[in-house]
DNA sequence: TACGTTATTGACCATGTGGTCAAAAACCTG
DNA sequence: CAGGTTTTTGACCACATGGTCAATAACGTA
């Protein structure tokens, strides 16, 4: 008997990670938001709760998708695993050297978190193991090909990968061209080639 | 014969720039800066012009002390050029995996520049490219040694330092830890060799 | 010591903000 | 068609913000 909702929310909860990845969570004003979803304030408000609750929903779809996205890109069986990794790494040197003005949710949260339990901080850390934990079972599947050193630390490589890629977003961000980004994905995949170097102090490990 | 000033320029931006790492340019509030800087909102307006320009040139001086940190780091005649690279990663290792909550100026601007024209945007480009400057000296060194194939990319070597530099940064404020971040800052290292050299020395200033 | 110049101070302001409220509208069921 | 429930709407608000103003203090000079 209820009146129905006339938005779906996943569509809202886009339209506003739009809006965040363009102005980021603090410069994003909530007058931004009622326009690019179409809600009006209150609509918003109590379907979320507030710009906070609406960024961290925003956060966890983007991580979701982009965790499926490079899970999928990483996935294909028609490709060894470290062609998969090359080649995801090359088109992401395209897509972060493309001229908008985005910025991914996660680095957005993880700058403008204000502390260490910043639920922010807390979504973001989540987010990074993640991904990680993508890159990780990519470079398994690799170190089982033959294709990386048996002592290869799969772990830490899966660390310095996000590294690298969110070092590749700043990049772009910051006009850094196609040519370069490219030249830049080339020499990070160099890492994977090498022998392993000795271990730092203790067993790598993401969580701490 | 006009009445001097109280403050010393300088240490009014730094104490800026303290604030700005912590909190970044928009989140900053101008009573934190003049908190911070001990003197009055209108002393601040009147010398710098306000919170956006007084960032700027705490923007400038991080980029410029930055700069010179990371050439003095390379600039040691006592080891090898590649020796000295991998020192600065690995210390950078643990520097950014410290717990303060801060973030280099030029990965704000970066974030909270609104446009390709912006002043942040053109200011943070320089600073990236003056600094791929300092990495492309060191590694050209490194070729002459012949610590790097001849025909490497020193300048995309270069530009990919930065970025796992700035990957690294990120990572650390989100809670990475130093073993890995130390980890990361191997592997990073490891694009230097491709498959050719090992090293065969320990892992030097691991603590600090 | 008085003057001119500039720095400083603290009150002040317009504006845009996130958030709230109460009334009206829309829907499903009975 | 009526009742109950929830959404929607648009006006409203307290407040913090960046920025400004006019008065005052401090200094070097003449």
């Amino acid at each position: 008997m209820p009146r129905p909702r006339k938005f779906v929310e996943s569509d809202v909860v886009s339209s506003a990670g739009e809006v965040f990845a363009a102005h980021g969570l603090a410069a994003a004003t909530l007058d931004d938001l009622v326009r690019a979803t179409g809600l009006g304030k209150q609509s918003l408000y109590n379907a979320f709760g507030g710009k906070r609750e609406l960024f961290l929903r925003a956060l966890s779809e983007d991580r979701e998708e982009a965790t499926r996205a490079v899970s999928e890109a990483l996935g294909h069986e028609d490709a060894s695993a470290l062609e998969q990794i090359r080649g995801h790494m090359l088109r992401l040197a395209i897509e972060l050297s493309s001229s908008d003005r985005r910025v991914s949710l996660t680095t957005r949260a993880l700058v403008e978190s204000t502390g260490e339990d910043d639920p922010l901080s807390t979504a973001t850390k989540a987010g990074i193991e993640q991904l990680a934990e993508v890159y990780a079972q990519c470079l398994e599947h690799a170190r089982e090909d033959g294709d990386l050193p048996d002592d290869a630390n799969v772990q830490s490589l899966a660390v310095y990968f996000v590294a690298v890629t969110r070092g590749m977003e700043l990049l772009g961000r910051a006009g850094v061209g196609r040519a370069v980004l490219t030249a830049v994905a080339l020499d990070a995949l160099r890492a994977l080639h090498g022998q392993r170097m000795e271990a730092a102090d203790g067993s790598p490990s993401l969580r701490e």
